[in-house]
Parts: C-alpha cells; structure tokens; sequence
DNA sequence: AGGGTAACAGACTTATAGGTCTGTTTATAG
DNA sequence: CTATAAACAGACCTATAAGTCTGTTACCCT
C-alpha cells in the first residue's frame, strides 16, 4: 500500500525538478546526471521509473507541464464574466510572476515547442495538445462574452485568440533579456489599448 | 590574392549551410560532423577556418543571421512614408515566405534567443543587438509617422513597437504547427485592427 | 619548374551522455 | 522473523561529438 505512495512520490520528485532543469537548460542540453545530481539519485532510481529520457519528457508535459499552464493563464477565465478585463489581468498577473523570477527563461510551453518543431513530431503533439486547450478556451471566453454584452458581436473570436497567444508568447520570450517590468508595462499598456476596439459599444 | 577569395568562398558555404542546421536542429542538437556531411568536408577544413563551434555560431550571427532579419524586416520600412500600412506589408510578407515552406522552423532569432537564453551570456548580447535594431528602427519609423501626419501623436512609439515585435515572434512561434494560412490571415487581420487605432485621425 | 605555404583530409583523443546490468538495501506480507 | 520483491546504487558499455594532429593536395611566387 504504501509501496504505491512511496513510488508516485519518487516519480513525483524526479519529474519536477526535471521540468525545472529542462525548462532552464533545455531538454537536448541537459542530461539524466544533471537532475540526478540535483537529486542525490541514481541512475538505477531513474531507469526503474522511467523508460528513457524521452518518455520520462513526455510524462513531464502531460502531468507538469500540463498543469502549470492550464493553472496561470486557462482557468483564471474559465467561465468568469467580463472576458477582456479577465484576460488582461490573467496576462499581467502571469507577467509580473516572470518579472519577478530573477533569471527568467521565457515561456515553458512556447520554448519547447520551438526546441522539439521538426525534430519529435511524437513530442510536438503533446505540446500542441496544451496550446489548443489554452485556444479553445479563449474562444469560448470571447464568445461567452459576446453574448453577455462584453465583446462587441463583430469581433472574429478565433482571430482574437490567435492574436492574443501570439502576442503573449512573443513578450514572454523578449522579456528573458531583462527589463521586464518596462516590458509589461508596454505591452499591458497596449493590450488594453486593443481590447477597447473589441469591447462591446452601448449604441448612442 | 585569388588565395583570400578561396578562403572567403568556403568559409561562406560553411556558414550558410551552418545557419540552416543550426536554425533547423538546433545549436546543441547540430554537430559539427552534421554539417560538414552536407558540404562532403573534413573536420580538418572546418578547423582551419574557425575556432571553435561557438566562435563559428557567432560568426554566423554577425553574417548571415543578422543581414536576414535586416533585409527581411527592417529595410522594407526604414524611411518610408506611411509607417503602418509599410510594417503591415512587411510583417505579411514575412509570414507568406514562412507560410510557403514546407517545413517552418520558426523564427530564427527568436528560436536562438530562447535557445541561448542563460546558458549563454555572449551569445545571448550578439543576438539582442540584432532585436534592438530591430525596435530602433520600428520607433523612428513610427516618429517619423507622426510627424509626417500618419501616426496619432498620443501613440506611445516604444509600447507599440514592443507590442510588435512580441505578436511577430510570437505568431512566427505558432506557424510552425502547421496551418500557417489561417494563422497568418487572422494575424494580419488583427494587427490591421489594432492599427486602426494608433492610426492620425483627421479632425472632423 | 620547384619550393613553400595555404587549404584540406581523416585518423585519433577525450569527454560526455543514454542506457544496461548486477548487486544491495528496504519494507511489507505471512 | 524471514522470504521476497520493490526501490535504489553505481560500475560498466557504447555511441557520439568537440577538438587535435599529422599527413597530403593544390596553388602561388620567384
């Protein structure tokens, strides 16, 4: 009985300070030792859990990975009112978390997913599993919205979307060179500025 | 004399097809081998040439890397009138050279840079030269949009500018899944939206 | 024409990294 | 308390990759 906690627990341990030495190093430039050595293990440990690097990678993004991103930036706005404020604030309260990460390594989903394009398509769909979730959400958000007279009724939800994950990931990966704090502020700032085309308008 | 041409001739095949490993498999997953497989030479002319695989990558940066985004990105909108509708066309040419390739790898810059990012240093200072340009440039051609009566003067150059490049490399990141038709027209769509914003607005 | 050097070839060295295998500890069941 | 299997340790194997070194070819200069 306590066997099965005890194993879950091991794997637990391993596949998170993983995530983080993968997230920090990349996958291709860090090896088992690597987080081995973090973790005062063997390789014996690690091979009695895992099959291989790849697979222990894989389980990372569906349990961590998954997870992570789903907790910051997805249901801070499932089913919430007032879709656009909601947003915004998701957007600079994840923003301000990276701000404050002393070396900060961009965002984990969209690093992966430019380290494993063209190379593991196996791994890839993992990947693109997560961004679709985060798409789909969204959309429903924005279209939820429309109908609860916060997003104006002509704006195309999925183009909407596309251009607030693109935007996000882009100033996520700017802001691994420092000055983030000017950064959000600029990019908050004109997140803002867009939303106000898209809100609904109370006709004259 | 014909001896210097020699040396520049091969050094260029070398960084060329270096780039384009590099930029498909990554720094740390391309070796040297891998690339000199594909120019059929010897590790022996490698090294004659270059130093070492770091030495040889920012050589690469200083070359070819940065004229690409140069000629890709910033000349087209250096000094021309109408700022908005010049970077719009820009952005959407970009995203149709990368839309037609069969395989897309993303964005190059951006892939280096998280790529780099903390591991490092040196490299990490080449390739943010090249993004500073970059937004140098995107604020003086939004400046030179005010005063020339295309841009609002109230637009903040630098948040706009920052807000940019984020939504390119971050749209130039989800390209690679595939469907780059349908992204790159939402993109394009929103970005068109958005300038509508910042756009001089004649006084009625 | 031939000596000399630039340009290149390729075997070799060394370090690292993924994965295996055998042995040892630990804990639970009977 | 002990047999047994899970959980782990760590030496070992093998492949690969960065970099070295010696030898060879090709081209220029006098």
């Amino acid at each position: 009985m306590d066997k099965q906690l005890k194993r879950m627990a091991t794997m637990q341990r391993i596949q998170t300070t993983g995530l983080e030495i993968f997230y920090q190093k990349g996958y291709h430039n860090t090896s088992i030792d690597d987080i081995l050595k973090e973790l005062s293990l063997s390789k014996g440990a690690f091979y009695y859990h895992f099959q291989s690097k790849e697979e222990f990678f894989i389980s990372i993004v569906q349990n961590l990975l998954f997870r992570k991103v789903y907790s910051s930036l997805i249901e801070p706005i499932e089913g919430e009112e007032d879709p656009l404020n909601k947003i915004a604030a998701c957007f600079d309260n994840a923003l301000e978390t990276a701000e404050h990460n002393f070396l900060d390594y961009g965002f984990v989903l969209s690093n992966f997913i430019t380290e494993f394009n063209g190379k593991n398509p196996d791994i890839m769909n993992y990947l693109q599993d997560i961004l679709k979730v985060w798409e789909v959400n969204l959309v429903t958000a924005l279209q939820k919205g429309k109908t609860d007279g916060y997003v104006n009724r002509h704006v195309d939800s999925e183009a909407v979307a596309t251009y607030l994950i693109s935007s996000y990931i882009g100033i996520r990966t700017l802001m691994v060179e420092g000055n983030g704090k000017m950064l959000r502020y600029n990019y908050i700032q004109q997140l803002r500025h867009y939303f106000k085309l898209i809100e609904h308008k109370e006709p004259a």
